[in-house]
DNA sequence: AGGTACATCTCGGGT
DNA sequence: ACCCGAGGTGTACCT
């Protein structure tokens, strides 16, 4: 890993073009060939400009050997970030491990597990079927039926977007071509539902559910008002 | 903008949870209070752990002033990333320029400016009435009458996949359900439309045109056979 | 390699 | 503040 400040103008030039006017920035140059830019302020995770493995770096240096401008290009692309140094206060260079496993967990996948042992939280009376029940565009989350025997279609998110409606809609269309599951219908559950989803869904005939997270864990006692007569 | 490299072990207590195995790591801390963990490889543009401002950083040292944990806490969250450091390589700042306005040119914004200014473009005789045209779904990029005084409705992409189709019959549902716009058509403009989303654009009626950036800046003639009887 | 869905998405613009 | 859409999205997982 290399870390450089300088003073420096940059500029992209690819999918668009950008430009950064003169101004001491840091030069981050991992070990795999990653290139980024980076300013202080803007409270943002994000490079100005970036460059991502494979890469050609090309460094150019004046008759004192002072670095004066860097040419990052990426292999077999045309794009290419161009940076030109007038100050150079700061390069230097440590050997760095590379990523390890990086242990994730809580996301989707952990609503999906606990709405596949409770699914009643999807809907009144409702069972489990399978998890992961595929079509041929890909698995619904769930598929459960309910006390009446039919057949209730679950697509799972964090947040619910419209996107998760049209996804939920598309799993339902080709679903309901087997005679057996033309009855089948929709329940979107999220922990948080968008206004615009709900109207879709509401458009699209498929149900909305929003579940707590906590509640699913039993961390917390759900809202009596949803049991009261 | 402090740049510490240093063998240590992360972990982050959040919106999920993560932890990393001791390892050498840069620790970036922007002036702004951003914070991020950085590893050599996985060509990532993304760090491993990150926190965005507004957060609190606090430093734990030995009894001979030796750096020896962080906790970077977020403002009014309960979300943490902590660090126990056990080899400080390099502990370095420097005063950096903070973000001056990255200029961007080529994305849809562009293209979207200069569509209105040349609504023609979407389709012979068509004249602007409005930019982003809200539906209770959200906005339509160009509303427009053709020579008709038929209403046209103009989703832009830079590049237009099936999604750009599906988004604009989206909308059309919604503002054909008021019946002032029950005639109401659709055009898909966009540097570049995939197969994909021509055919199923032609399948919802909706009309597809390939428009040229550098014609619509009026740094290039239009192609003649355009014109031509 | 191409497509799909997820992300502590990030980021900007609007209300 | 939330909500929405775009991204040089990135990334994992699938065919």
């Amino acid at each position: 890993m290399r870390l450089i400040v300088a003073r420096c103008e940059v500029s992209y030039l690819g999918r668009l073009t950008t430009t950064l006017p003169e101004a001491v920035r840091l030069l981050m140059i991992k070990a795999d060939g990653t290139f980024m830019v980076w300013a202080d302020g803007g409270g943002a995770v994000k490079p100005l400009n970036w460059m991502v493995p494979p890469t050609v770096l090309e460094e150019r240096r004046d008759e004192d050997g002072r670095l004066t401008g860097m040419v990052v290009r990426r292999q077999r692309q045309e794009d290419r970030v161009e940076i030109a140094l007038s100050e150079v206060l700061s390069d230097i260079e440590h050997e760095l491990d590379s990523v390890s496993s990086l242990e994730k967990e809580g996301v989707e996948r952990e609503i999906q597990e606990l709405l596949a042992e409770q699914p009643q939280w999807c809907g009144e009376g409702l069972r489990l079927v399978r998890r992961e029940w595929p079509t041929d565009i890909g698995p619904v989350d769930l598929m459960c039926r309910d006390a009446q025997e039919d057949w209730v279609a679950v697509e799972i998110k964090r947040i619910a977007t419209i996107d998760a409606v049209e996804q939920l809609a598309r799993y339902l269309e080709r679903i309901q071509l087997d005679p057996a599951f033309a009855s089948c219908r929709g329940v979107l559950a999220a922990q948080q539902i968008k206004p615009q989803a709900r109207v879709l869904a509401q458009a699209r005939g498929i149900d909305c559910v929003e579940v707590d997270l906590q509640v699913l864990r039993g961390e917390r006692e759900p809202d009596l008002t949803l049991f009261a007569p």
